[in-house]
DNA sequence: CAAGAATCATTCGAGCTGTGAACGATTCTG
DNA sequence: CAGAATCGTTCACAGCTCGAATGATTCTTG
């Protein structure tokens, strides 16, 4: 009944989190969807709620993506009213983006709903363990370049 | 210069095993991408290597992929001389696909590559926290449903 | 100050993945 | 034996991301 595969691969470190980083951004996209977003315009969102308002390329080289992906994602959130884009008065060429009350407030139930996904995944590890989960992927993100 | 952005998603679960799970998974991608195959060949090839010659429903339903997907990485495969595609004798509705020496051979480059993925992962966490990861890791997939 | 190089945002076309709907062949059911 | 169900296959299609070309603006440099 149960599919009790474990050949080779499945033992595998970078197998294990390739598969559960697809299955978990899958969930994290069935759990945003409803709000009208997908994970990168979280991502967007995220990164302009640090700090000052970002041009678009600074967005892409910290979400390391093209450019041209940023104009479509700024393009929908700002559909959305999320994010307000204005030209840069002191470089006309750029835009600044920044962040509607309505963007917070998106941001904030995206936010939630990662934190709820969190709770699920740690549910079944205890709190100790789930720690420890979060530190090890850290250490293996910063290690990476990416952010954490 | 460097980029230290830190945000609330950041500091996610989910968004660190998306994140590094799409990594990993293109490092992987990339590894195996000089043998002519992708992951996903991989992925079948493993599921052969364990058991009986299976039909494609059957790879469809453990990888959990659609069944046309199995038809082109089959095709692939067989293109390769990886593994072999016979009709059943006793259902002629359905192939038997089973591997060939080579598809062992080329299988076993991949879990090469793996395994090599795996120990730079591992060379920044030491061997005490690698295997912490993989048992956590492993505790969630198969929460998940997940072969592991 | 003028001309060319560089930078930013945008548009457009292309590639790659994976899906779902239709189809023929074969087997099961009653 | 007739119809339903199953297997593999094909094909058209949508989603996502990238890269090149373009126009506007700013910087550089002679």
């Amino acid at each position: 009944m149960d599919d009790v595969n474990a050949n080779a691969l499945t033992g595998t470190l970078a197998f294990r989190l390739g598969t559960l980083g697809s299955l978990v951004s899958a969930r994290f996209a069935a759990a945003v969807a409803p709000l009208g977003v997908k994970p990168k315009h979280v991502g967007l969102l995220a990164v302009l709620s640090t700090g000052a308002p970002a041009s678009q390329q600074e967005l892409a080289r910290v979400m390391k993506v093209v450019p041209s992906l940023v104009v479509s994602l700024a393009d929908q959130l700002e559909e959305l009213d999320a994010i307000e884009r204005v030209r840069d008065p002191e470089d006309r060429r750029r835009h600044r983006l920044s962040l509607t009350d309505g963007g917070r407030d998106l941001l904030a139930a995206c936010l939630a709903a990662a934190a709820e996904l969190d709770a699920e995944l740690t549910a079944s590890l205890g709190a100790a363990d789930g720690e420890a989960l979060m530190r090890l992927l850290g250490v293996l993100a910063s290690e990476a370049g990416l952010p954490g």
